[in-house]
DNA sequence: TTGAAAGCGCTAACAA
DNA sequence: TTGTTAGCGCTTTCAA
């Protein structure tokens, strides 16, 4: 049993590098700072007495008195089980941290549940970070997008709520949709029903219409859907929905590769065959899509890139740069047995 | 589309609202900060001023004044890839995540080795954070020890550098092998092998010690051993190394699940069921030991009250409390198909 | 119970 | 190229 001192008060600080190199305090700063203007000499100085005195900025002065933190937030409106059992936001940290190793900026998660929204928006307010990356999903980002007006914000994914000015990367996730419904209409397949997404999330409403209109385009029927929460569950228990109904088809397009996987389970349970009674396509190019039995046929959604490419968008707006206020990334589609 | 903060462009200070309430900057610190000796009167009136106005207090205003920053960072000195696809992380954090929300400290999620060890050092060292909690695993950890002393600083798992003191938080590994290896000797097993973890680590290490004592206590022989990284692919390659040997044996312990399940696979190509041929148990009762087929007899592991635990001793900590510098967190055997 | 005043450690004009 | 001088927005003695 024993406690431990509160970092002792005897961080060396940058008054404590000039006074030891004999400089005044601005020229330490310019040689932390690594400005231009610093004689050869003087920076070698600076430097050892850096080193001696082991030296680090403190951070909460230097945001005081520069109006940068040098770190950005990712927020992820989820809770924390869904967000480490959905493999997209892994992919889209993943290629966010990837692109801010390159600079100097850190990365902060913050996996804001709805109960907490308040304390998030207070993170975001009281000048935490520079600025955010948004996952945004649910109908109820108003919060965002309105601080987003006057406040560097990406959302991944377009948010539900409208107004003002946002800046967005994106999937076509209609086209995405559609290019999945196609596939299973070039195999022949003519009654081809859907598990769609959430419909509060503009992925889930988008990846419907695509649906809906690439049926309509090729005069099939368009009729039999059930919507879901992109989770493996989820889609189960949508498939059995959509096997009480009773009317027949061949072929299902699940909006996401976890209700995919789910569905497949209760196809089996029922004795349908994929792909010999049923085809299936979906979205997501993870590791549900990848081990399912059989593996699926897939629209895969380049989720690191996005990731990476919020980070950039994100730093750009910081840097004052213009930038898109929307960018698509491109889709493809991988086949493979379940079609 | 309305805007929620005034016109002006910069965010209201506490100043600000001190001249509307018509107080001094002190009182209307003492209202953000809830110091009970304001009166309600006054407390009212401060509040509603910071309302009208869309007061956020200034992070960094406020750490550099009172040495504070409420937030801690959970370090986690592995690559971007392994801390998705290692579940006890996720459990960890989840823990941590849970029991924070309960105090108003924030969690920063640092991974180590996206940036280098410098950077990391330096965020820890730069007063971003009050605090930190470490997964460490590696033999690399020397420089956190000694960062832990004179810095909060609570590990997951025993760090393997020695020197100082260390406020550490772990399961007794030599133990949780034990159990799982006498498992297999209670169920008529005599010849054990095992896939020891990285012997870098701690827990690799302990595991190893735990399977070796187990079965000369039994007076069983304790040579079959390969050591791979905890990863389902290092788990197959350690299997197809002890089957190379060409000895029997009719036990395995994996030092992990997701060896276990890698090693499940080579066992099958050979021929081997399980556990008719071989009995198999390992420790970690996660999504590998859970849908493993045949499913696995394990030791579970509470990564996540584990991960509270940090967090709770470590927030104690910083409060100037006493802890304890180590607190063993407990395991038990879950018995499945696979023995 | 409240206010005045002195910093916390750093950056950034502006001078020199 | 270097130093001087103000703050950044808040907390915190110390008086009143």
């Amino acid at each position: 049993m024993t406690s431990l001192l509160p970092t002792s008060g005897s961080a060396p600080t940058l008054e404590m590098v000039a006074a030891l190199a004999g400089v005044s305090r601005s020229t330490v700063s310019r040689v932390v700072n690594a400005s231009p203007k610093v004689t050869p000499e003087v920076v070698e100085i600076v430097n050892a007495a850096i080193v001696t005195l082991g030296y680090v900025p403190n951070r909460a002065a230097r945001t005081l008195a520069s109006r940068k933190t040098d770190s950005i937030a990712l927020v992820i409106p989820e809770n924390t089980a869904k967000f480490f059992a959905d493999p997209f936001f892994a992919s889209v940290i993943q290629g966010a941290a990837m692109f801010l190793s390159k600079t100097d900026y850190t990365l902060t998660l913050l996996i804001a549940s709805e109960t907490d929204a308040q304390k998030t928006q207070r993170y975001l307010r009281g000048g935490n970070v520079d600025g955010a990356l948004v996952l945004s999903h649910h109908s109820d980002d108003r919060s965002y997008v309105e601080l987003g007006q006057n406040f560097p914000i990406v959302f991944g994914g377009r948010p539900m709520s409208q107004g003002g000015r946002n800046f967005v990367v994106d999937v076509d996730n209609v086209a995405a949709a559609a290019t999945a419904v196609q596939c299973l209409i070039d195999h022949g397949k003519t009654n081809i029903a859907t598990i769609a997404g959430p419909q509060d999330m503009a992925a889930g409403l988008d990846r419907l219409e695509g649906w809906r209109t690439t049926l309509e385009t090729a005069g099939l029927p368009a009729t039999l859907f059930e919507a879901a929460d992109f989770t493996p569950a989820g889609g189960a228990s949508a498939m059995k929905r959509l096997l009480d109904r009773g009317e027949r088809f061949d072929g299902l397009f699940a909006a996401s590769a976890q209700m995919a996987s789910g569905a497949l389970g209760v196809l089996r349970e029922h004795g349908l065959a994929v792909p010999g009674d049923v085809g299936v396509t979906t979205i997501d190019n993870d590791y549900y899509a990848k081990n399912a039995n059989p593996p699926l046929t897939t629209v895969d959604q380049p989720s690191m890139q996005q990731g990476a490419k919020m980070a950039e968008v994100l730093v750009r707006m910081i840097d004052g740069e213009d930038v898109d206020t929307l960018t698509i990334m491109p889709t493809h589609l991988i086949e493979r047995a379940s079609v």
